[in-house]
DNA sequence: TTGTATGCGTTATCAA
DNA sequence: TTGATAACGCATACAA
């Protein structure tokens, strides 16, 4: 059978659409006696509003887009249940795109999104992203926009992350105080600023402490696959018989592919060799040894920026200004036995 | 600035709607000339259609609707990939919702879609789901609509499934041929049909091979946390004093788990007990030892599946009839050190 | 080759 | 309390 429309249920009751779309939407216009009537009829024929007329006519869309690197991570794929779950409550839909941590397909998908008439976009930026016309193209259309995790500030626009550089901070420190002297580093890319940020962390602590930066003891990660990068790094930290006590690695699968080299060559974690992770992912509680890592709070996250996103679109939509906020969620350190 | 409609180029450049409409779109009736000058200052002026207006004009949305139990799960972080990526491809967006195992809520979801017009609907039941009338409320509008991985036969659309009997039927045998005798299963809730299929497939391999059945070395997950039981069922088996020199488990999570639990308490795997998992979750190649397990193709299942809905919705379009398919995708066997 | 008119399914304004 | 009418932004049948 095909779709019945507000015009159908208005005919077969002999009423005109207006009064049965009122009817419909409990307008106060209408009589309780019609109110029923129409409201039975409706459910009875199983009806109800197309959605894309009602969009077009209240020019909004109830739906929202979000751009992330990957899916198939934990740590997104976690944001996204806090962003759907957060979405769902208010009525909106959200529709998932990657970048797959490309620029050119960032800005293919913003496009999409501004085309579809998303009432609002949340993006974690791709590793490539250095230059941001597409994110002001948002903002110009006057589409609220909300950066999480991967922010570039720059934007003006609200920002969602956690404190990077005072995470790795606290994590080098406890490594330090635990009596921990030579730290390396397993860092990630040089462009998202969270990268650079645990980076920076890490040197400051050392510093702070008294302990000289060495250049030789940071590794750098960007194979695109976490695992392989701990594994191989290892291997070329302990064949370089470069020495060091601990390892602060960017990633938890980083620590973790390091931890599988170290095993395998008989180095016991942490006697010898301490490793420290980043993200609190859940294996990192399942290993041996367990993973002591930072948490992040991922599904808060998610839960957090569409609040913000929400809450833009509802003051812009009361014509009101909206003034961004940058929120800075806490980190914890969660330590376990492998350091 | 607002958004710029067909309208206001039209205007800008004196001529009609319906010729800027054309000329956009590029149709034979257009003279060069102008497709040129229009084509020119659209661009010029930013516009780009308002794609709820064209669909409303259209009737179709070019979007599909996704309900998955949890979107926090490597194998479905997997499949939504494979279906985001396929849809793109044909200029598909895809909009993800979440049963969170719940059959109100998937009932829920799928209302929510169909209000939105969605093109068509993918859907992985949850384990609650024991009736169908909100699916054949989906058939009865005329809306494609595909079941992956977790199906139900009884409905009259195209499924994409694996073939679990087979894939568990296939596991034990090779614990069999390797000389396992007393082999214990971890198996899943009893409403999913892949629970039961994987069920069937370990009691018939035993049946096969001249093994009693023996219903007290099955146990059942069913905490909604894999490790969990895989740990708590462990310790079970253990403390009972089961006698068993292998465990079939029906998730890679639930594996890891059972030999979390038997490497703390010093039972060697898989010398005193051999431990096989399902999936072929990324983990099994790296904790140890290293989990032989069943592979499950999750890119590819998200992928086939959004390519015959794609296929269905357009075959619809030009008013053929469709025809269902039932593809078994293929799994295989990867043997590692846990057996 | 271009333009006019109509409709997609609603909501909202105004008149009855 | 109800109904006629216009409008949302675009595409298309038909007329010019």
């Amino acid at each position: 059978m095909p779709q019945i429309r507000l015009k159908d249920v208005a005919n077969i009751l002999g009423l005109s659409n207006s009064t049965v779309s009122k009817a419909l939407n409990d307008s106060f216009e209408i009589s309780d006696e019609t109110k029923r009537k129409v409201q039975h009829t409706a459910r009875l024929l199983n009806y109800t509003p197309n959605q894309v007329a009602v969009n077009l006519r209240k020019k909004h869309t109830k739906t929202i887009g979000v751009i992330i690197p990957t899916m198939v991570h934990h740590f997104f794929s976690k944001i996204i249940d806090g962003i759907i779950e957060r979405a769902e409550k208010d009525g909106y839909l959200v529709i998932i795109l990657q970048s797959n941590e490309s620029i050119s397909l960032e800005k293919k998908q913003v496009n999409l999104l501004i085309d579809k008439r998303v009432d609002g976009i949340l993006i974690s930026l791709s590793n490539e992203t250095n230059e941001f016309v597409h994110l002001k193209k948002i903002l110009s259309r006057n589409i609220p926009l909300i950066l999480f995790d991967k922010i570039e500030p720059s934007i003006a626009c609200s920002k969602v992350k956690i404190d990077d550089f005072e995470a790795a901070y606290s994590s080098v420190v406890f490594l330090i105080k635990k009596g921990y002297k030579k730290i390396a580093h397993f860092r990630g890319d040089f462009n998202p600023k969270n990268s650079v940020d645990r980076f920076n962390g890490y040197k400051q602590a050392l510093l702070d402490n008294n302990i000289d930066f060495d250049p030789s003891l940071v590794f750098l990660c960007d194979n695109n696959s976490d695992f392989e990068d701990g594994y191989s790094n290892a291997k070329k930290l302990i064949s370089d018989k470069i020495k060091v006590d601990a390892i602060f690695a960017i990633t938890d699968l980083i620590a973790i592919g390091a931890i599988k080299y170290l095993k395998e060559q008989q180095i016991k974690v942490p006697e010898e060799i301490a490793v420290f992770g980043f993200s609190n992912w859940f294996m990192s509680s399942v290993i041996s040894p367990t993973l002591s890592t930072v948490d992040q709070p991922a599904y808060k996250m998610g839960k957090v920026s569409m609040e913000i996103l929400l809450d833009e679109i509802r003051t812009l939509k009361e014509n009101k200004t909206v003034t961004h906020k940058e929120i800075t969620l806490p980190t914890k350190l969660v330590i376990r036995n492998s350091c």
